[in-house]
DNA sequence: GCCAACGTTGGC
DNA sequence: GCCAACGTTGGC
């Protein structure tokens, strides 16, 4: 059964103009060291859920596009790398702690801002709006997908 | 840059 | 296993 979720980029490292633009518009969801998150990758998500591409710590945060999980997981090689800031040196290759999975961009959409979000009843009781919700991968319910991209989509 | 909220670490 | 100290997130 489809899935969907939310899930946070800094469109400074990439926006969904970047994954639009990346082969396949597909990219390698890198960076993710909480474990709550890794779990969901890990354990919940699908190839095929339907993914809310988000802007975050930037000047207008919001959702900025649809997409879509694209692989299943492997390990992010970021976290061998010296030179990353998402280096993990209590991670090793043998036992690697932090994966990823592919995710490819659909379409930008107009910005459905954190305000608006905020001020949508219906939206209410999203995940990502919950007091001191820090998650950068959220679970959306199929009631909130179908609202947020009707009102992304029309129709 | 501030700071509230939350997560992680590590001594005990 | 507790919990204080510290680090991070992310909106403002």
């Amino acid at each position: 059964m489809t899935a969907y979720w939310l899930m946070k980029s800094e469109p400074d490292e990439c926006s969904i103009d970047d994954a639009l633009a990346a082969p396949q518009a597909t990219v390698p969801w890198t960076g993710v060291r909480n474990y709550q998150a890794r779990n969901f990758m890990r354990d919940a998500m699908q190839p095929g859920d339907g993914v809310l591409f988000y802007h975050s710590s930037c000047p207008q945060p919001g959702i900025a596009g649809l997409a879509r999980v694209a692989s299943g997981t492997r390990p992010d090689p970021t976290q061998f790398d010296p030179a990353s800031p998402y280096f993990d040196p209590k991670s090793t290759p043998d036992a690697p702690r932090w994966l990823l999975r592919d995710v490819q961009a659909l379409k930008k959409t107009r910005l459905l801002g954190l305000p608006e979000l905020r001020a949508t009843p219906e939206l209410a009781d999203m995940v990502l709006l919950r007091r001191g919700s820090r998650l950068s991968i959220t679970p959306v319910s199929e009631a909130h997908w179908r609202f947020i991209t009707q009102q992304l989509l029309g129709g």
